[in-house]
DNA sequence: ATGGCCTCGGTTCGAGGA
């Protein structure tokens, strides 16, 4: 079973990519971000044919999400239930007895702005609902872009990136919050080469350099993580032509 | 050198991303 998440930047642009990479990497659920595409645009017959089943909650120009899945999902559910969001940036389907939440982390801007704010208390709203949801899904997945670092191993250049948003003191709190409902982040559950990162800035030759961040996560409750045989990133979509400025990460668990 | 790039909407620039 391969759970991966993926922020496209794009799904109108990137479809192409979605679904060359699927064809060479065959996993089970894909969760994508920032699709940017209103429900009544997105590539449904696409999807449908490269054997993925979908769900999807989109909105004009920003945000949107996406499952895609070789499994049939069910009790779908669209953002929130306790946080009022008219932006979309969660959806959630259980599969195969998983329940996978797909989630876009607001950007945060600049760290004291009205967006960080709302990032912190998105955050927290996120928290308290996971940690209901754990007592009635014990194996629940949470993919996306979180628009964290959690640590400064996760940043190309820790100094020049200190107390910046992405990095601030307050938004690894957060992620360490959704550590301790608990849940585990599948990237550190393996030993892992240093200076590797899911997200690189478009600018200054950025991915080139290998001038990136660690933003994208897979975060496995206990009896998930304790099926969990391996965690990736797979680097090779960010070097195609016009690419995304993420690229996937890929999490693999035994039955 | 306090920007550099990409996407969108809607026009040829501004907002937002990270």
């Amino acid at each position: 079973m391969k759970l991966a998440t993926w922020n496209v930047n794009s799904l109108k642009v990137r479809l192409p990519h979605v679904l060359q990479w699927l064809e060479a990497s065959p996993v089970d659920v894909l969760c994508l971000q920032e699709t940017k595409l209103t429900d009544d645009k997105f590539p449904i017959g696409e999807i449908q044919a490269a054997g993925y089943q979908v769900a999807f909650s989109g909105q004009k120009t920003y945000n949107g999400v996406a499952i895609l899945s070789r499994h049939p999902l069910s009790e779908l559910v669209k953002n929130n239930p306790r946080f009022d969001d008219e932006q979309q940036r969660i959806i959630t389907a259980t599969i195969a007895g998983i329940r996978v939440i797909c989630a876009y982390v607001p950007n945060g801007q600049l760290v004291g702005s009205d967006k960080y704010e709302y990032k912190l208390r998105w955050l927290e709203a996120l928290q308290g609902w996971l940690r209901d949801e754990l007592k009635n899904y014990p194996n629940l997945a949470l993919l996306g872009d979180y628009n964290i670092a959690p640590e400064d191993a996760d940043v190309h250049d820790p100094v020049a990136w200190k107390d910046q948003v992405l990095c601030s003191d307050a938004e690894r709190a957060a992620f360490r919050q959704l550590c301790e409902l608990p849940l585990k982040d599948a990237f550190r559950l393996f030993p892992q080469a240093d200076k590797l990162y899911s997200w690189w800035d478009y600018r200054q030759m950025a991915f080139r350099r290998n001038r990136g961040l660690r933003i994208d996560h897979i975060l496995l409750s206990l009896p998930l993580a304790e099926r969990c045989i391996a965690c990736e990133i797979d680097k090779t979509p960010r070097k195609w032509e016009q690419p995304s400025d993420h690229t996937p990460v890929i999490a693999t668990l035994k039955p």
